[in-house]
DNA sequence: GCCCCAGATGTTAGCGCTCTCAGTGGCGCG
DNA sequence: CGCGCCACTGAGAGCGCTAACATCTGGGGC
């Protein structure tokens, strides 16, 4: 039933310098030497290594303190026995479960899925397991399973990536103390938030069309629940405002190309639309194929600006010109923050503004650059 | 420090019939009462139930032999208390995480992006956590940390969204009986796969090119590392070879917009190519913005048709013909697959093959359908 | 030479839950 | 009327780990 009771000491000390490497990410050459029908506790390595289940842990855990040899001894039994830590153990006898949790809403959208791929990313260069729950809707009772299921799996903090005009309601239903960011959350909210300022990026693009000689800009918004769609038009707005120039009713989306297809199908028949700023790249596409389908020439007759600045953007007909968020930016600072504060201990407000950056191509400007 | 000791009997009677729901997805209107500074434990419940700590694990699994007034009693004091399992500590006593692993490459394209949400719903479904790992490339050390950090969770069940040609690889490090499904995974692996038959997709649509007329279908193939560009391929040439037409060598492709340009300008300038079979949608779109621009006209001087069905292919310029593949499906049957074999114990080799479905539109055919 | 302290290690309790094994009491049956 | 059996409940022992608290060295200050 137990494991050899040799002392591999002299295996050990042959080991030479010990890299600090968090055992996590398992040393080189480990073939799990599967031996007995349960996987190896620490108490296996302790007693391979020959001392005490706590100096292994103070190994595992990096704890200061344990001597250069007995450190490399467990190593190598640990090596030896292909051992990995039990992360339900750890997380019961901690308190920490080295898990953030995600809600989110729509996790097949583009920009849902690249803030949380690269938030993924992120939080496991941290060391962190990410839980993510998505939620169909943002009504209360959604949110609040998602919030609870999250909270039993004692997530240490939890990020937003949805508009929730309140991440508010999720606080209710989570431990108190527990960190909290909203990714593209309410400006005004209680909790850290990390959002592309949208409101720059919609001036941006609109500032781009005037510049061009339009008289003036239409829009097509996103879903006024979503916050980066309210973002977007006020910054449309903004502009239109300061420029002097007529602010026509938005039309309504809901992000899908086909809304954008509807959409495009309206404006394709007002003559003094030639300049339009769609509130995101996939309606942009299907607005590009209501304007072609009535002979309206993009850019020519119409010019075009979107959002989000897809893979695909660039190969439209026209290539879009559009503005790119660096999701890659906000998964990282997502977790940065959550990091920055489970370390201080405090659930804190700070924001984290990240500029868009606007991306000229063929579909605004007659004549424009050839490829991006 | 403890919980109040009355025993609420009564309010526990005025319950009535109690829905034998499980208790995770938290019953109506339950406020926690956060009053100590310590999440409340089955102990307090049980105490404040006036039951052993025993009776009220039993209620919380929903063992038999649990008296009505007994259960109804608990399930008050849960309710009172906003008592939500310990997960960590379910996991540590029982050895089941409750939580599915879930290893995928590309966290952003199309399909793994749908696969895993699907899958994600439909474990939500059943009762399980998802957790997911990204690699970067699919060598085996990638492969090897991403299962032993799931390991490590402690994950009843792996699946596989990625083409791995050796989804084996993960086996290797993986606790002996560890249910494995490979999601779009080599036929011949030795786990269970759950897969859209690419081979008949392939053949759906060149079969669909032949027919209208073409003397034969060039190929704008995936990645050959993704067993399904290489499902998509022996589609095509099987379909071109039963039909007598000649096979030219396919464009390889890396799934992106910009490959499907590429491989649209080398195509545009061979007379012979009336007809294309792109390996997935984004590349399509790509390959139809070059036909575009050196003015071969599609339908008429070039016929296309794509692969996946994202939500904007109807939107292309002009609308693609594509073979829907329903990721939905896969997921769910994933998760039926690895709870399936969490139940009768047994590491097993299903297969579960999906028939893609042709989707005609404008692309493809001269005077086709005006809008899917 | 003694004490004290700090570095290095071991010991002892739990973390919150599930499991196994024992009880209870009531009731049918011989 | 007593036996066993069933439906229900409770007590105790861990699951594998961390965290506080011992303990045990040795080396320097006086």
């Amino acid at each position: 039933m137990e494991a050899g009771k040799t002392t591999p000491a002299e295996v050990a000390s042959a080991g030479g310098p010990e890299p600090l490497s968090p055992p996590l990410d398992g040393g080189p050459g480990s073939s799990p030497a599967r031996q007995g029908g349960r996987r190896p506790s620490i108490a296996d390595v302790a007693s391979f290594a020959g001392v005490s289940h706590q100096t292994v842990s103070r190994v595992l855990n990096m704890h200061a303190s344990v001597s250069k040899p007995t450190r490399a001894r467990v190593l190598a039994a640990i090596e030896q026995l292909g051992y990995r830590p039990n992360t339900a153990a750890r997380a019961l006898a901690s308190g920490r479960s080295k898990t953030l949790g995600v809600v989110a809403l729509d996790t097949t959208l583009y920009g849902p899925v690249s803030t949380l791929s690269a938030l993924q990313q992120a939080a496991q260069l941290h060391g962190y397991f990410v839980s993510v729950m998505a939620v169909r809707s943002i009504d209360r009772q959604s949110v609040r399973e998602a919030v609870q299921r999250l909270t039993s799996q004692a997530v240490e903090g939890l990020a937003i990536i949805a508009p929730f005009t309140s991440a508010h309601d999720a606080l209710a239903y989570l431990p108190t103390g527990t960190p909290v960011v909203a990714v593209e959350g309410d400006p005004e909210a209680d909790v850290a938030v990390v959002t592309v300022d949208q409101v720059a990026g919609a001036r941006l693009a609109t500032q781009h069309l005037l510049a061009a000689g339009h008289a003036t800009v239409f829009h097509v918004a996103g879903p006024p629940e979503w916050e980066e769609g309210r973002g977007r038009v006020n910054g449309w707005r903004a502009a239109l405002e300061e420029a002097g120039a007529e602010v026509t009713p938005p039309v309504l989306g809901d992000w899908s190309a086909r809304s954008g297809y509807e959409a495009g199908q309206v404006l394709s028949q007002i003559s003094d639309a030639t300049a339009i700023f769609v509130a995101n790249d996939h309606m942009a596409l299907g607005a590009l194929r209501a304007l072609h389908e009535r002979g309206r020439r993009v850019p020519e007759d119409v010019a075009v600006v979107g959002f989000d600045d897809t893979p695909e953007s660039a190969y439209f007909i026209p290539p879009l010109t559009t503005v790119r968020q660096d999701f890659e930016r906000v998964g990282r600072a997502a977790v940065q923050l959550l990091v920055d504060q489970l370390a201080t201990g405090t659930r804190r407000r700070d924001r984290v503004v990240i500029d868009p950056e606007l991306i000229c191509r063929q579909s605004s400007v007659v004549g424009g650059p050839r490829q991006t």
